[in-house]
DNA sequence: TTAGGGTTAG
């Protein structure tokens, strides 16, 4: 009986005890030939189990046999673990084995760098008498898969230097890193590199380079790969679809599909993935209702995480949070990725007591621990935006607080000062006893929050107390940042003599955020004395900033004192200032909207909407009672102009924004890099109670949350 | 019936 008639695991126990050299008497090749062919037969099969015991066999046998340079690389490749792997190397290495086979060494390579042993491949490596291009090639894919992008593309470098030319191979395996880096220029280097060496028709390197134009949003250079193709599999499309989904172009991703089936190439789980987040972003509920049933005809929901954490977080991004908790509870093998997928879900539709309630069942149901971080990271994006987005949900932020298992000095920071900037001094101060109860430090982090929630609750004493507690207790120098704490606390009191004289009695000296905090409160109490002091302070320091020249313009109009407005604008005038471009951001179902003040060279793609927008609300606010003050315009024009000046100011840009493209009566939150100036503070009470909605906006100072027509900042202006 | 390297992911 020849022994290519018998069955694998025949060859294995013949082998295995013994009988190698009788498996057949008929058969010419030599015992080492038939050895080595089994060994890599098991490895191809993935079964190390078997391979390794061959080895063992051959070297200590009853007729013992010496490996060549063909029985390493297979077993190199079967090694099961990084120490199976150290074994073999030094077995290879005692047999003289290892050095004289470029292809031994470069499997070594390769082996190490699957269990992330990225020195010891590097030691090997550099050790080759020669590489040849797979050398090559194993080293710097092991590196791109071990995430060690600058390293990959260093030595890519190195092999060009070399004069050595990398082959397909080479670019597919270094293309990704591009992506990785985000670096685009580097990107079309390596296209370059490939249509000069003849490399840009190959399958794998084009997908590549879709794949990674697309995750670098150059859209129309990946388009035009695709397009020049002759020859499309699977992971093209799945990469150009993939890219159209990335980009925002969820039609053109939709019709892609269409066209590969078209072409006659079924689609898999990670095309599903695509497309089921492309109907989630244009908000097709019936798209992903055909997605949902694609994925389930073909049983991928209940057999493949990936995809069914796709659906849960297509339902959840469309809204359909029940229907996302009907699919996770059908994934099998649900893990943290799943569970993070819906509460991230219900978080984002404001369902915080459903999300707490998820995390509370994932705990005590499914034994999965939280991924470190997963409400670490949470918490304090929450503490910024949604939290302050909804002052009545700070108790479902303070119950996500209480939930964490590990809580850091960071998250404690995070939480007082989510409780301070909404006015809730006193349970910052009680959290701060909490936090010391529990032995974590406080950091100046710390103070800095608890200061400015004193300040913002009108806690004077409790609040020098923490000043003088946190130099005392903790031996913590205060910086200027807890100064200004201090002055803007006395201040906003109306305390502005202490103020000054805290100023005064500083033993660093003032920085402009300690002067900025005493004009801010002359302001609002209307002491133009002190004001000028305090702007006089800060024109020296801070030449360039005109917001204190507004501010000082502003006080002196609401005095009636017409000659000092006049005395800011030609000190404005006179030193040609430049006032900071004012910008507000929104964010409108997960894609972020950047607004700038005044006409732009680029006019935003609904401008003209924008406009009438704000023109509309304009007229309504006016027969509402709203008077635009114009002492917040420093420009030397006429009233009309200035007008115009104001309601184009960046935030209303963003509010009017918001109502266009949300529902009606959805909270709109904004982000300002300056601080509200106080005619939008204004008009923006009127348009809250005008489209009755909340509107939140945070600026460089603080949270303002409009309601019904009033602000929960309580300044007035 | 003898050998090493590659592209897409929730």
């Amino acid at each position: 009986m020849p022994s290519s008639a018998l069955p694998r695991g025949a060859h294995a126990v013949l082998v295995t005890s013994g009988h190698l050299r009788h498996l057949d008497p008929h058969n010419q090749a030599p015992p080492l030939l038939l050895a080595n062919s089994l060994i890599s037969a098991f490895s191809r099969a993935a079964l190390p189990r078997l391979a390794l015991p061959l080895l063992r066999r051959l070297l200590a046998g009853a007729h013992p046999l010496r490996p060549d340079g063909f029985t390493f690389p297979p077993l190199f490749r079967a090694a099961p673990g990084p120490s199976s792997a150290a074994q073999l190397h030094a077995c290879a290495l005692r047999l003289g084995l290892l050095h004289p086979s470029v292809f031994a060494s470069g499997s070594l390579v390769h082996a190490y760098l699957r269990f992330g042993r990225v020195a010891e491949a590097y030691r090997v490596f550099d050790e080759m008498p020669q590489r040849d291009v797979p050398a090559w090639n194993a080293m710097l894919s092991g590196l791109c898969r071990n995430a060690r992008a600058g390293d990959a593309v260093a030595l890519f470098g190195r092999m060009v230097v070399e004069g050595l030319a990398g082959d397909a191979v080479t670019l597919s395996s270094v293309m990704p890193m591009c992506a990785l880096l985000g670096d685009r220029a580097l990107a079309l280097v390596m296209h370059v590199y490939a249509v000069k060496h003849g490399l840009g028709g190959e399958l794998f390197v084009c997908n590549a380079l879709i794949d990674v134009y697309g995750k670098l949003g150059m859209l129309e250079q990946a388009r035009w790969v695709f397009d020049a193709m002759a020859l499309r599999d699977l992971v093209t499309w799945n990469s150009i679809i993939s890219a159209y989904e990335q980009g925002g172009k969820v039609a053109a991703a939709v019709e892609l599909f269409h066209g590969m089936k078209e072409c006659g190439v079924n689609p898999d789980v990670l095309t599903l993935v695509s497309l089921a987040s492309a109907v989630a972003q244009c908000g097709d509920g019936r798209g992903a209702k055909s997605v949902h049933c694609y994925v389930m005809r073909r049983g991928w929901d209940a057999g493949d995480i990936i995809a069914g954490n796709a659906m849960v977080d297509m339902y959840a991004k469309l809204s359909e949070i029940e229907a996302a908790q009907r699919v996770l509870e059908n994934v099998p093998a649900r893990d943290v990725v799943s569970w993070n997928t819906l509460i991230t879900g219900y978080m984002q539709n404001g369902l915080f007591n459903e999300a707490i309630k998820t995390y509370n069942h994932m705990q005590k149901h499914e034994s999965l621990k939280p991924v470190q971080g997963m409400f670490v990271s949470v918490l304090p994006a929450y503490s910024n935006l949604d939290l302050y987005a909804k002052c009545g949900k700070l108790a479902e932020a303070m119950l996500l607080f209480e939930l964490m298992s590990r809580r850091s000095t960071g998250t404690w920071n995070a939480i007082i000062a989510g409780l301070g900037v909404h006015g809730h001094g006193a349970k910052a101060l009680d959290l701060f006893s909490q936090m010391q109860q529990e032995g974590i430090e406080p950091d100046h982090v710390t103070f800095v929050s608890l200061l400015a929630a004193c300040s913002h609750a009108g806690l004077v004493d409790r609040g020098r107390d923490c000043f003088h507690s946190m130099q005392t207790v903790y031996g913590i120098v205060p910086i200027a940042k807890h100064y200004a704490c201090m002055v803007d606390m006395f201040g906003r009191a109306g305390q502005l003599d202490e103020a000054l004289e805290f100023i005064q009695g500083m033993p660093i000296k003032p920085d402009s955020a300690v002067w900025g905090a005493l004009l801010g409160a002359c302001r609002i109490h209307g002491n133009v004395e002190m004001g000028k002091l305090a702007s006089q302070n800060l024109y020296e320091l801070d030449p360039e900033n005109v917001g204190y020249y507004v501010l000082m313009s502003n006080m002196y109009a609401k005095m009636g004192k017409w000659d000092g407005v006049d005395t800011v604008r030609s000190l404005v005038r006179r030193q040609n200032l430049q006032k900071t471009p004012g910008w507000s951001s929104m964010e409108v179902k997960g894609s972020v909207s950047v607004f700038y003040s005044g006409t732009q060279a680029e006019p935003h793609p609904q401008h003209e909407e924008i406009q009438r927008e704000l023109q509309d609300l304009l007229a309504k606010m006016k027969s509402l009672g709203y008077v635009p003050d114009y002492s917040f315009v420093l420009q030397d024009v006429e009233q009309d102009e200035k007008e115009q000046i104001l309601s184009n100011h960046s935030e209303r840009l963003a509010i009017a924004f918001g109502i266009i493209n949300t529902p009606p009566r959805t909270p709109l939150h904004v982000y300002k890099n300056l601080r509200v100036c106080g005619d939008c503070h204004n008009a923006t009470k009127y348009i809250s109670k005008i489209t009755d909605r909340e509107i939140i906006v945070r600026d460089s100072n603080r949270f303002h949350h409009f309601k019904d027509g009033h602000c929960s900042c309580g300044d007035f202006w």
